[in-house]
DNA sequence: CAATGTTTAATTGCACACAACTAAATTTTT
DNA sequence: AAAAATTTAGTTGTGTGCAATTAAACATTG
């Protein structure tokens, strides 16, 4: 009786703004990456090409399909973000010799040294949140389950 | 000791992506606006324009500072959107008359009749998440009290 | 090896996000 | 009430995101 009154009308409860997921996931998002914001502003970086380094720190040169294919971002937004990122000389820009298609970037000294100031970001920002590291990892655990299923 | 050396290198673990809780984040909410995609395609509307009629099948009458209150957008983005909203002719943007700063967005005839066809869309994003309710309820309390901590 | 199909970036166009600024209306203070 | 401060939207400019298209390089197939 009640299940099937669950959905019985239009103005149900699915659609209620406190009742959804997705509004608070996109708020957060936005959200922390405020508080990257005075960090990264200091660094002369944007959100999206911290991330890039992230990857190009751990590796120091990758296709832009690679790129892509790690933060799930296409050539369309990452083309012009690494170009921004090749006249501030942090990164390079070439085409692989061996197979043309391909675009390999490059950790460029600049690009290299902005590691040394961007390594205490992750602490400050942790501070920020007031969780335990236990409430950290189940939280990033859960969201990567989540971000398997949708995609 | 190995407290110390946590952050002893510059090429420590608090830099890798995968550590990183604001990546999942970034990625399961664009991955999730991704998967609502096709159902708000259908109704010739945006993931920011849903939430924005999620508020108004609640409460008819919103002015644009409400909005911005409750998604946390401000004038920069809600101004060009609402006024796409009322190109469409779901909504009505006019001043108060009690206080001529203030514009009051309201739910049109057209606006409301969406309801009707978008009230399917929550279930149908939950089936894809494959998520128990309570897996579900406990991850929108994380990000809620997240979301707190942040604004 | 020529034709076809696939892969990879780049380009184009649209819609957010958001910082910074402007301008009008309202409120508060003097 | 006049001046100053605050509130509220709108505007401008930059940087994503992403769908759709283009073009070049490579791979596959007959």
């Amino acid at each position: 009786m009640m299940a099937a009154s669950l959905n019985s009308t239009p103005e149900n409860n699915m659609l209620k703004l406190d009742n959804q997921l997705c509004f608070p996931l996109y708020a957060v998002s936005r959200m922390l990456t405020k508080a990257y914001q005075p960090y990264l502003l200091a660094l002369d970086l944007t959100y999206p090409q911290y991330l890039v380094f992230l990857l190009l720190w751990e590796q120091e040169s990758l296709t832009v399909k690679q790129i892509g294919e790690k933060l799930l971002l296409d050539s369309g937004t990452l083309t012009p973000l690494l170009k921004r990122m090749e006249q501030k000389q942090w990164v390079s820009r070439q085409r692989d010799p061996h197979d043309e298609r391909s675009v390999v970037i490059g950790l460029l000294p600049a690009g290299r040294a902005l590691q040394a100031q961007a390594c205490q970001i992750p602490e400050q920002i942790l501070t920020k949140l007031h969780m335990s590291p236990t409430e950290f990892t189940a939280l990033r655990t859960q969201l990567n389950q989540l971000l398997s299923q949708l995609t």
